[in-house]
DNA sequence: CGGCCGCTTGACTAGTCTCAATCAGTGTGG
DNA sequence: CCACACTGATTGAGACTAGTCAAGCGGCCG
């Protein structure tokens, strides 16, 4: 990133304060909590040496013994388990900023796998990184409401798939995906980039990517929304969420203003 | 129960072995983490005063604020989501030892509610309470363990609902419902009490309770089950097992025991 | 330029839902 | 103790949703 280099030359506060502003894990945490500048200087510090993996890479798999964590940086990247018959369910998305099982290390094996969706940058943070991080009070407690919020990012999903109609599971998923790229400064008003594949859009309504294309249709042709080059658009966004019923309060995002 | 009161002639060593074999929540705790003698009984102490609530009782509803927890001692509990034309997602089972958001009072606002699915007998745990538990490390550390089961069971029931046929999810449910009896000493063989209405499987599964009907029929008649009068027989746990795909790993029930 | 992957569409099939009627079990009041 | 009411289970018929199979299209990469 250019802008570490740039940042250099203007001091470590300086720097700092660019940075955060681009550093979607710190962002999203003080949106939970207000931390301390030791705590982010420390947050920042575990972004420097990020890697860069390509698309459909999987990061862990089930089965396997957790090891640290990661930390995307940019891209998608989902959590997904996969049937004996090869088809597969997506349980979860990391979008920049999310963290994959701070508290993993509590638990023997992986229930489920990890796999990046588009190119990413993902840093690998170590079991004793964590540790120390999880010694900052601050920076547990965001952790721990994090963990609330992707617990309850769960049921909703569970109750999308059980209850909404394909069409409306899409645009629930779209509002979702808006709010939380928006949280850490990721989306240009009402448009973003979602570099998903029909088929991955299938696995996460638990559907076929027929089917899939087939709502997409019914969404554009409504007007609600545009979606090209791996770039959605929201067109309507008040129409969109009434379509879905969405509301967004199992995201917490605005818990800390609000308090 | 009269089991106390017997208890008191004995002393109170002998009190406390014996309510906790009978104790869930203790049970179920001590999967995870072998507790100390002081945090047993503390343990128990919580559990002394339950309430008798009736079928079908909302114990919280969403968007209120959390206010402790609740601690299921006996009966069918679960949360669940309701839309707003109707339909309800159940998103967990609580059943005889599960309890409801131990670190809810972080956020300010459920996002679902919590509902009895038959009798149940109900400790509620004041939030001084709860803290004092959390004092405990042991006590502590197998919350935190069994909170990341319930979020690993939630990944499992999504991936249910989104990628298993009716039949194969009841066999899965059933499964399930089978080993967490079991880890609380509540199941008797292959036979357990499944105190749950069609309807709920219905909402459990994200279809009709017609559907369900027809599903239960079809596991019935494949010899794999009995269901009636509210009880569950389990007539072929392998084949069941088979059909579901049902892999036991994500409950972490072995993993005490195994280490 | 050719191949590949992902998107789009059509025709047909299979899985679920809806509506509706009937049956069975339980609890209540007379 | 029995008739009645209510809730939940069961079944059938027809409609609709989503899946399957298959073909054609289009952009991107080597």
């Amino acid at each position: 990133m250019s802008r570490l280099a740039h940042g250099r030359a203007r001091g470590i506060m300086a720097d700092s304060k660019l940075e955060a502003a681009g550093n979607p894990f710190l962002r999203k945490l003080e949106g939970f909590v207000p931390l301390p500048e030791a705590d982010r200087a420390a947050l920042l510090k575990i972004s420097e040496n990020p890697q860069v993996v390509s698309a459909g890479t999987d990061l862990i798999r089930e089965g396997e013994p957790p090891d640290g964590m990661f930390l995307i940086l940019d891209g998608f990247a989902c959590r997904y388990k996969l049937r004996g018959n090869g088809t597969r369910q997506i349980v979860a998305y990391l979008i920049p900023g999310d963290a994959g099982d701070v508290d993993g290390a509590l638990l023997r094996a992986m229930d489920h796998s990890i796999c990046t969706l588009s190119a990413c940058r993902v840093a690998r943070i170590a079991p004793d990184t964590i540790w120390d991080l999880l010694q900052r009070p601050a920076v547990a407690a965001a952790l721990r409401k994090s963990k609330l919020v992707d617990e309850a990012t769960l049921r909703e999903w569970l109750s999308n798939v059980g209850r909404r109609t394909t069409v409306e599971q899409l645009a629930h998923l779209f509002c979702e995906v808006h709010l939380r790229l928006r949280a850490i400064g990721r989306a240009d008003g009402n448009r973003f980039e979602l570099p998903l594949t029909q088929q991955d859009l299938a696995d996460t309504t638990g559907q076929t990517s027929v089917h899939v294309n087939r709502s997409l249709r019914e969404l554009r042709s409504e007007g609600l929304i545009e979606l090209q080059q791996r770039h959605l658009t929201i067109l309507d966004l008040p129409r969109l969420k009434l379509l879905a019923e969405f509301k967004s309060e199992y995201l917490h995002l605005g818990d800390q203003a609000a308090a």
